[in-house]
DNA sequence: CCTTATCAGTTTATACCTAAACTGATAAAA
DNA sequence: TTTTATCAGTTTAGGTATAAACTGATAAGG
């Protein structure tokens, strides 16, 4: 591949922005990732537990389904998931019909509120780089990026 | 949890800020990897491998441990992933010294220059949702974010 | 009533990723 | 020279994620 050369081509040059953006977001993603399951480990919670956490927290009650589609991941891997985290004692999963009804145990509310506060804070000291104008900025972009990509998908 | 009295509060508005951040950063990176691996899946590479084969092909030669760095994974990882791209026949692991040099088969370069003006080209359709001004914005918050965290870290 | 479709959740095989402990080689210090 | 430190890469155990095939229950159509 020819950088100096092709790089004066307009049309090269945009896709090659799309490249760009996908290893910079990769990259941030990767390292945010990291970076909170480390400071989540002090509670024995993964992010991905966290995330299940806050869904089931706020939404209560919820199917797996639901949940699935609102953390943008496939229902197999909620059933794994979810399994663990019965097993730990976190949630309830009620058959009604044909679905699983969703909620926090009274083990699983006080993990919540003992853990939420905390990592809100940390992910806001994970932002610090941006001030709160480029902050909202960014949201703004994200929020504009998964609108068009629904839209596309139907 | 009470969404609506807690967030007139302005410090709390700000930390609540930092985790909406981070959903909408891990729902549309979730998204954006499963239909890059879709997308990929026509010449049988997996997004982890493409990343790869870019590095590589870009940087050559390259140690096991730089290609970590710069991919923001950890060394163990890179074991594994380099060892099906070995078997694969697409890249050579030459002992040198205590390190291992990384290239491209002459199989490695053809895919390369395959699936890499495709991706490319899939990759911007993928932030499409962004004109080009706002596209250079977002890459711009994410070198930000990226440089104060590694300035963190020290 | 019986057949067929749909739907929620599970299972399986495979890949990715980490942290932490380990191996073996080179380099530095005693 | 012997010991100790460091460094590149590997291994292990465990969690996360997917796609695709499957199960079993409900619903719809014949």
């Amino acid at each position: 591949m020819n950088d100096k050369e092709t790089s004066s081509l307009p049309s090269r040059h945009e896709e090659r922005l799309g490249l760009l953006l996908w290893f910079r977001l990769s990259r941030f993603y990767n390292q945010s990732l990291r970076r909170s399951n480390a400071h989540l480990k002090e509670w024995g919670v993964t992010i991905t537990q966290f995330d299940v956490l806050v869904q089931i927290g706020t939404h209560e009650p919820l199917t797996q389904n639901e949940l699935a589609e609102k953390l943008f991941v496939t229902k197999g891997n909620m059933t794994q998931v979810l399994g663990r985290m019965e097993e730990l004692g976190w949630i309830h999963r009620d058959q009604e019909w044909r679905k699983k009804v969703l909620t926090l145990t009274s083990s699983g509310w006080e993990l919540f509120h003992l853990v939420v506060p905390r990592q809100e804070q940390f992910q806001a000291s994970q932002f610090q780089g941006l001030n709160k104008e480029e902050q909202k900025q960014l949201l703004d972009l994200l929020r504009k990026l998964q609108q068009y990509n629904e839209h596309m998908e139907g």
